[in-house]
DNA sequence: ATTTGTTGCTTGCACATACAAATATTGTTG
DNA sequence: CAACAATATTTGTATGTGCAAGCAACAAAT
């Protein structure tokens, strides 16, 4: 996300200050984080030929093989018809495998899937560095903790 | 970045509860929430045939008639390419009506668009009664304004 | 055992968003 | 002034995600 462009008129009270009508509102602030965060996870799994939804769905299969879409739906706050996309993606990168049994669909991770296990972990691991120095390492803990629990509120409503 | 490993397999302790090891990653919680809260928020603007973000971009229009895509990328924490292409739309909806002037261009509303400003309000307040029920009205307040901030910190960065 | 409903997954389609490149205007500097 | 750089917007293209409908397998009931 780029924009910068100062100046603007009638700048209020405190300079640097973005806040508009819709730093209320939490429709509106919950997207612009998850797209500024997702930016750096792009960036940094993007070295490894993934995005993020892509990496942790990998993490996922590999350490539960033989996982169902059902389940990593579950996990991953995904609906099944976007797992199964996922899926797609990575079986034909050659990370994972599907094995159909009776309406189940079994995922399996292949080699080269598993041997991407530990730079998934690494690139994981720079993206919680990158978001904590730029946010506050001591805000960051308690802020996850907090969208977490508030993400699961909604979700549980349906 | 922790990465708690809570229990795994079969539901663990207190039921419903959802934890996983991505609950303490900000990336993934931050986009969980946006995904669930937006789910509310086209259930309730599109009641009046908008999505969120063209529903607050025309609220910009209409309260600041000739405002630029460069400013609304700014306040909405959108690109440029993004704004164009929601501009775009709304001109189809007759909602709004583009000027050029050199090389800004210059966004009013149309009437069509103006009489559609207190139904944004209204179906951005059923959106903030609906999420504040859920999570909580006295965590909400709270909440909105760190993710707001920690947006902001991470959108500064580059 | 056939029907009827339910569950699990996949497909067709649509949409919001972004990046990179293209275009057009404006500003700057030799 | 001409050439070049910077700014503002648009366009081509790609991606992540979801909904609704479809299909396949299983379960229940008559």
């Amino acid at each position: 996300m780029r924009s910068e462009m100062i100046n603007e008129t009638e700048t209020p009270a405190v300079a640097g200050q973005k806040d508009n009508r819709y730093s209320a509102c939490l429709l509106f602030s919950a997207n612009a984080l998850a797209r500024a965060i997702t930016a750096i996870g792009d960036e940094e799994f993007g070295r490894i030929g993934l995005s993020y939804s892509y990496a942790y769905l990998l993490c996922e299969v590999v350490d539960q093989p033989g996982v169902t879409p059902s389940k990593l739906s579950e996990t991953l706050f995904l609906t099944p018809s976007t797992i199964t996309r996922l899926v797609e993606k990575l079986e034909l990168k050659q990370l994972v495998r599907r094995e159909s049994e009776g309406k189940k669909t079994l995922i399996y991770p292949t080699e080269a899937g598993e041997a991407l296990r530990p730079a998934i972990a690494e690139a994981w691991g720079r993206v919680g560095a990158r978001y904590s120095s730029a946010i506050g390492p001591d805000d960051v803990c308690q802020l996850t903790q907090q969208v977490f629990k508030a993400a699961r509120s909604l979700d549980d409503l349906d």
